[in-house]
DNA sequence: CTGAAAGCGCTAACAT
DNA sequence: ATGTTAGCGCTTTCAG
């Protein structure tokens, strides 16, 4: 018969199985060097035989560890988006990549990562979640200026790492890449092809990402010598990216450059764009941002300025784990270089 | 000064502040109404004042509860998808659905509920995670035929409720929508709409929602009286509706309706039937399934068989519940019925 | 190198 | 209605 039997076998019925003490089964089980080789095998097999498997609340009680961390993915509030919370992450391949990149540096080290979203709703749940140690630290998306979530955990004391600069300054690390310097390549390219009247679909304002990306666009732009810019404001999303790029359209039919905020958004601007009758690049050149799947997907694949997004999220992860190890030590932040990729569309 | 004082008051600590006993405290964490209701003031008082929260680890080695559950979300083995794994994952609404109906039931219990991704690699660890007691139960999206996952967790006595109908028999619960029904009716309505070359594009024909869907496919256009369908496999992905678009123009020119087997997929094979010239509804009416938001951001709008992917999500929280109360009840499963959604595109 | 024993923080009988 | 007490299963000194 398969299934559960009354309750999961104990390190002391293993140990009586084997007929050593308890310490010496968990000496064994944690790796412990100094135990006898031949009794160290006894014990193996004794593991082996019960199915033994170590019990996390007995064992996190005292190491106060629990060999997980959570990446929580954050939203401060709805501002109604057109699209919900849950199926934007679950539409921006993004948050893909940062799983990718954490697992890569987590799993080898035996850490569990799980998935943690935070609306506005789930909130108090991620707190408590949190507070409650069923993990040992947290990776966190947060990406809007007046999130207050960094700066609670913080003050909880949960070891926390953050994926981008923070809207208000928080003591804590914090990975990015440099979006000025990004945005500087797009715009420089689109210059270099002879565009003059130039665009800029962004993101939500009030994410610093967007704004960086924004301010970096007018810099560019104005170190081009090129007349001032204009921008439209986007979500992010692809649907968002084609309402923008009607607006767009509208605003300055001119047009023959745009820098879009997102690969996401790029998408849906060309999308549009192409129905209105612009040849993509050559009535009006589109560059995009991230380099994710979605660039690849696009007609005509998509020119985009490349965040090295999983190298990004191993660093988190890297630092969360000093960050756990050595609570005493200062934060730091590091800062990694975008890369343009050139494909069709500019 | 915020941050961690070496370490958080404990139960003991809250109760010699109030000056009652350890249990007495206990019991007003814990809800339990036999307080005298001027202790109990005195009692929240003190838990205030220390900032006390119960810890996780200690609670539940008694207890044997953690109070979540995971949404594990499987992939038994790469078989050269384009698209990798997380990429998928992170780029399908469905999830986000799923996501949403679930919390909806736990939120409002007190039940945290965390995502883990088990691609290959990955497989080991979620099974150390759930053995360990990180949860009380999965509720397990394993969508591949010969995903053995599903037979390990219940082996492995880990509660569990799958998201549709399991590859092999397993002693399970399981929520499915009643496929042949949706796709019975869209191809009806193809045919009401007087089409007669009809087509499908397939999900991975190794998961058994695509299974049921193409045989779906083919009883209803017999049923119909319609010459027998073309077929061709995609993957779900809206990159892969486009190549299954293209080859299905190849082999069928003369195809006029088809029915996609999801909503990313018909929305890629919708771009693919326009850029070739093809008008639609006109000249290809399309139908696609899941009523996704991919379905609204499609040019035309997608007719699609809805399914109540957040009901049924909801549904998989609560047999799970009962499952994880009284694991002595035998498994059930729940089918829901599809509906169909007209837009434009058929 | 191994065993004995204490204790992590909490809940749940049991006693009062 | 409240307090006392005995563990839950594990790691970790401390002896030997």
């Amino acid at each position: 018969m398969t299934g559960s039997d009354s309750r999961p076998p104990t390190l002391e019925q293993v140990a009586n199985y084997a007929g050593v003490s308890r310490a010496t089964v968990s000496r064994v089980i944690n790796g412990v060097q100094t135990v006898d080789p031949e009794l160290r095998r006894t014990v193996e097999r004794a593991i082996a035989a019960t199915g033994y498997v170590p019990n996390l609340a007995a064992r996190s009680l005292v190491t106060r560890r629990t060999d997980s961390i959570a990446l929580v993915v954050s939203e401060p509030e709805n501002r109604g988006y057109e699209t919900p919370f849950l199926t934007r992450m679950f539409t921006d391949p993004y948050l893909g990549r940062v799983t990718a990149g954490a697992q890569e540096v987590l799993r080898p080290l035996g850490i569990h990562l799980v998935i943690f979203l935070a609306d506005p709703p789930a909130r108090p749940h991620l707190l408590r979640y949190l507070r409650q140690g069923h993990v040992d630290g947290a990776l966190l998306i947060s990406s809007h200026v007046d999130d207050p979530l960094p700066a609670q955990l913080v003050d909880l004391g949960v070891p926390v790492v953050l994926s981008c600069r923070p809207g208000q300054p928080v003591n804590a690390s914090f990975v990015d890449v440099d979006q000025r310097a990004g945005v500087r390549m797009a715009v420089d390219r689109l210059a270099a092809r002879g565009r003059r009247c130039l665009a800029t679909i962004t993101g939500p304002l009030d994410m610093p990402a967007a704004q960086d990306r924004l301010s970096g666009f007018e810099e560019a732009v104005a170190a081009n010598g090129l007349p001032k810019g204009v921008h439209v404001e986007g979500d992010f999303t692809r649907g968002g990216g084609e309402r923008a790029a009607r607006r767009l359209l509208e605003e300055y039919p001119q047009v023959d450059g745009v820098f879009v905020a997102n690969d996401l958004m790029a998408d849906g601007a060309q999308r549009v764009f192409q129905e209105a009758g612009r040849r993509i690049p050559d009535d009006v050149a589109v560059i995009g941002f991230d380099d994710s799947t979605a660039a690849l997907e696009c007609h005509p694949p998509l020119s985009t300025v490349r965040q090295p997004v999983e190298e990004m999220a191993g660093e988190m992860a890297h630092l969360l784990l000093t960050r756990i190890r050595e609570p005493g030590r200062s934060p730091r932040s590091v800062i990694f270089n975008p890369e343009l990729v050139l494909r069709a569309s500019a």
